[in-house]
DNA sequence: CGGTACTTTGACCGACATCAACAAGCGTGG
DNA sequence: CCACGCTTGTTGATGTCGGTCAAAGTACCG
C-alpha cells in the first residue's frame, strides 16, 4: 500500500497509483509498471515552462507533486489554459496523436514531475489490457471535462463559470485526498483562472468578491472554503465526472488482471 | 442500403473503413473488424433526436451518412453543441467511461448510423494492437480538436469563432472526399452554428455576411464556398488537425498489421 | 394555403473588457 | 534592515461586442 504521510495533499509517496487504485483493483504487475514510469523525476519552479507548445511530443508527464497547467497562446499575445494538471494526472496523453506538442505546459506552482517516452505506453498495451482500458478511461474522462469546459464557456456567465470551475477543482482534489471536504488551497493566479475560463482577471476578482459577499465561499489567502455547496452546484448545473466510472466492459472482470492472453 | 439518393458525398460504401485508411494501411482482419462494427444500420430524420442526455451508454455509433451533433442543454434550456459528426466519425468514445450518456445526440441531416455495443471495443483491444492505437489516436484527435474549441470559444471573437469553424468543416470532410477543394455543403442552421460557437443565430447571421461582403466566402443556398482560405486561417489562428498524425509509436512500425504479439 | 423553420435587419441594452491607479505581499540584493 | 522590483489583487470609469427583442421576408412542406 502507498504510504500516508501525514501531509495534506500532494505528498504521498505515489500519487498515480493512488488515483488508479481509487478507480480499480490493481494486480501487482500493473503496480510495478506504474511505478516504473515515474523511475526519473524533475523539478522545475513556479512559472518556468516545462514543454513550449510545437515542441516534439515524445514525452508524456506523470505529475508527482504541485500543480501545472496547459495552455495555448494566440498569435496577439493572449492565452488560453486548457487543463489544469494535479498530482496523479498524466498529462500529454492526447499529444499522443501528434509528432508536437499542441499545447505549452508550464509549471503553477514548484512542481516535480516524471517525464517518460510515450512509447512506453506501447508496453502497457501489449502487457496489460486492464491497464489499458484504464488509461483509455482517464483520457476519456479529460475528454469529458473539456465538454463541460466548453458548454461553461460557451453558455454560462462569468459567476457560473467561476463556481464550475472550483467545484471541479475540489472534485478533483477529492479523488487522492479524501480528507478533504470544503476547504483547499488554490494556488493559481486570478489571472490564470480568467484565462482558463475566457474572462480577464479584473472580472474575475470582481466575481469572486461577489461571491463571498453572497457567502457561497470564502477566502482566507489563498485558501478557499466552499461554504454552500449545493447553491453553487446548482448554479453552475455542476456534474461529478470524477466520482465514479464504468469500469464493467474493462478485460477480466473487476478482478486483478489476468495473465496476459493465452 | 438505405435509399441511396444521388449526393456526391456521403454516400461511400465504407467511411469508416475509408477514414482509416486514410491514415493507416489496413490488414484485411482489421477491415472485417471495422466491417462487422457496421452490420447493423438505423436511419433517423432530420431533427430527430438519437440518444437523450443520461440515457444508458451503452452503444457506440459508426456515422454511415448525414451528418449528426452532441449537444448539452442547460437548465434554462440554452444549447450548446460540443461536436458535429461527419460520415466515418465514431460516435461516443467519451461515454465509454461512463455508464449514462454524458451528451444528447441528434440528427443534423437525415442519418444513417451503425449502432454497436461497447463492448465490442474491447474484442478489438485484445485482437488488434494496431486497430487499438488507431482508434485511441482518432479519440484523441477529437480531444486535440476540443482543445482547439476552447480556445476559439474562450479568446477570440465572432468572425474568428465563424471562421475557424468553417475551416474545421472543410479540413474534416477532405479526408473523406478528396475532391472538395473550396466549395461545400453546410447542412446546419445557423443556430445550430451558434450554439456550438457560444454565439447567437442572430449574430452568426450578420458574422457571416459581413464575411461575405468582406470576399472571405461567398453563400450560394447552403453551399459555402471559401474564397480566401489563407486570409481565414490567418485570422482563426487555424492549425489543421486532421491531415497528419503521428503512427510511428504504434505497435507493428508502419506495416500492415503483423500477427499480434510474439 | 397555412404552418413551421430559417434568415435577415434594426433598435436597444448589458455583461464583460479595457484602461488605469493603487495597495499589499514577497523575494532579492544592497 | 530597508529599498526596490515584481507579481498579484482590488476598485473605479468608460467602452464595446455580442445578446435580446421584435418584425418582416423567404423557403419548404403537408
Amino acid at each position: 500500500m502507498p504510504g500516508n504521510t501525514s501531509s495534506k495533499r500532494t505528498q504521498k509517496t505515489n500519487c498515480l497509483i493512488e488515483k488508479m487504485g481509487y478507480y480499480l483493483d490493481l494486480s501487482d504487475p500493473d503496480i510495478a509498471h506504474l511505478a516504473s514510469l515515474q523511475k526519473h523525476e524533475q523539478t522545475w519552479r513556479q512559472r518556468d515552462i516545462v514543454r513550449e507548445s510545437g515542441a516534439p511530443a515524445d514525452l508524456l508527464y506523470v505529475v508527482k507533486s504541485g500543480w501545472c497547467y496547459s495552455y495555448t497562446i494566440m498569435v496577439d499575445g493572449r492565452r488560453q489554459v486548457l487543463q489544469i494538471h494535479h498530482p496523479g494526472d498524466v498529462i500529454g496523453i492526447p499529444d499522443v496523436a501528434y509528432e508536437r506538442a499542441v499545447t505549452g505546459l508550464q509549471a503553477a506552482t514548484d512542481i516535480c514531475l516524471c517525464p517518460f517516452p510515450k512509447n512506453r505506453l506501447d508496453e502497457i498495451f501489449r502487457d496489460s489490457p486492464r491497464l489499458t482500458a484504464l488509461i483509455m478511461t482517464l483520457g476519456m474522462m479529460d475528454h469529458v471535462v473539456l465538454l463541460d469546459r466548453i458548454r461553461t464557456i460557451g453558455r454560462m456567465n462569468a459567476d457560473e463559470r467561476v463556481a464550475h470551475f472550483l467545484l471541479e477543482i475540489v472534485s478533483r482534489l477529492r479523488i487522492t485526498s479524501s480528507d478533504i471536504t470544503d476547504t483547499f488551497d488554490l494556488p493559481l493566479s486570478q489571472e490564470l483562472i480568467g484565462d482558463a475560463l475566457g474572462l480577464t482577471n479584473v472580472y474575475v476578482s470582481r466575481t469572486m468578491s461577489l461571491m463571498e459577499r453572497a457567502g457561497l465561499i470564502q477566502r482566507m489567502d489563498r485558501a478557499i472554503r466552499i461554504c454552500d455547496e449545493r447553491a453553487l452546484k446548482d448554479m453552475a448545473d455542476f456534474q461529478d465526472r470524477y466520482y465514479r466510472i464504468d469500469t464493467s466492459w474493462f478485460p477480466g472482470g473487476t478482478a486483478p488482471a489476468l495473465e496476459p492472453n493465452t
